[in-house]
DNA sequence: TGGCCTTTCAAACGTATGTTTCAAACAGAC
DNA sequence: GTCTGTTTGAAACATACGTTTGAAAGGCCA
């Protein structure tokens, strides 16, 4: 059994249980017991748990970073000098995520629902490493955002780029569970693919719609306390 | 000392430190510490940690249901006979959150935050116990979405509600780091609001998006293993 | 004041967690 | 075969958790 069979049956183990629990409600014992190694492993090969995490994360999100800075790289050149259109950057973002080769066909619901939970479960130790590790291609992302779309002023892109990675994370965070809900309802088959389909008009349109609201709101009350 | 008092210092600690690190991470002794109560009162007054966490969702998921009930009942009665259009449909459950009579200030943001834990940190007992308890106004609102977009196919419109809720969600869920963000950055302050004025022209013009994918997606590696 | 029921309190219980320890097993080089 | 550094293994460690206990304190009515 040579050192890499371990670890990466470490990592298998955790990667799926951490997208199906969560992060504190899985632990060592369960991935251990799960990935057939003995417990003390896991603090020898990856000194502890929140390192753990942070090789989950970073045996997909390394090599997407580099196709996704690759496609980003293709898509400004393909355009020289103009800048690319929204639909074209959230394009290159879907296409290198769906595009990503998978250890298996869960690869990539996995890796949404881990993404989905980095960002709600605030774990301090998982943002700050996301953030000085993979800050770039995000920050690049943004860049490409602001460029497509000028009509939007700071405060409107902030929060609808919010609005968009809200719709995305948490929809890709339990895309399993609604394709069985969808699967036993309606008795429709859908991929990952074909989510990502329906995903990026919905948030093209999100982000470009004209109106602000037209209905005013009306005073609320005031606070009791 | 009466005994209300023990309890509702329970659930404000609790609601406030739920929001703040989620459920699993929060130990009853933060809790009992902060509210400046015995560790057994909790166990004394609610029975279980579990139900505590019930108990904070129906302090004021309950109110809110009846306000949110009354407000569809006004909608469809103003609208007699007709369906109340999307727009129409998404102010009634938006203005019945934001005119809610808060406990502070932060009351309503809390109150999302727990919402978006609630669905992303899928502890089985709090979904089971939110279904049966508020599934009624959920499934009124579900239908008056449907009769507010005839031109989507159910699997259309299945998949557009989820981006809905996954926008709503998410930016409610972390709407305080998020205003912190943007009042550092451009210097702006936000209210709960504002940000729902700016998120219910988002989701309306996304779910109303006519085009379905313009760009067809290339056919994805195939998996490796 | 005395009795009764409710609430508080400090302490302990049993269990589960992440981590450490140290000896045994193993692999490859000489 | 022997030595050396690496990896595994079973067991224990200290700590934190949710929950339970039983006595003390408090409130209330007769």
């Amino acid at each position: 059994m040579a050192q890499s069979d371990t670890v990466d049956r470490i990592l298998d183990a955790a990667e799926e249980l951490f997208a199906d629990r969560g992060f504190s409600e899985t632990s060592l014992r369960m991935i251990t017991s799960k990935a057939k190694v003995n417990l003390a492993a896991v603090n020898y090969h990856f000194g502890s748990k929140n390192a753990l995490i942070h090789a989950v994360f970073a045996r997909f999100l390394t090599p997407f970073s580099a196709t996704l800075e690759t496609a980003f790289d293709e898509l400004e050149e393909r355009c020289d000098g103009k800048p690319p259109t929204l639909n074209q950057t959230l394009w290159a973002l879907t296409e290198s995520a769906v595009r990503m080769p998978q250890r298996n066909e869960k690869g990539i619901s996995i890796f949404m629902r881990l993404l989905g939970l980095a960002y709600t479960q605030s774990q301090g130790h998982l943002r700050k490493f996301l953030e000085q590790e993979y800050g770039d291609p995000f920050s690049r992302f943004m860049r490409l955002l602001k460029e497509a779309t000028p009509q939007l002023s700071s405060v409107d892109r902030y929060w609808r780029i919010q609005f968009m990675l809200g719709a995305t994370a948490f929809t890709m965070s339990s895309s399993d569970a609604l394709r069985d809900i969808l699967q036993n309802k309606l008795g429709v088959e859908t991929t990952i693919q074909e989510i990502a389909a329906r995903l990026v008009p919905f948030l093209a349109a999100g982000m470009q719609a004209e109106d602000k609201m037209l209905i005013p709101l009306p005073d609320s009350h005031a606070p009791v306390a």
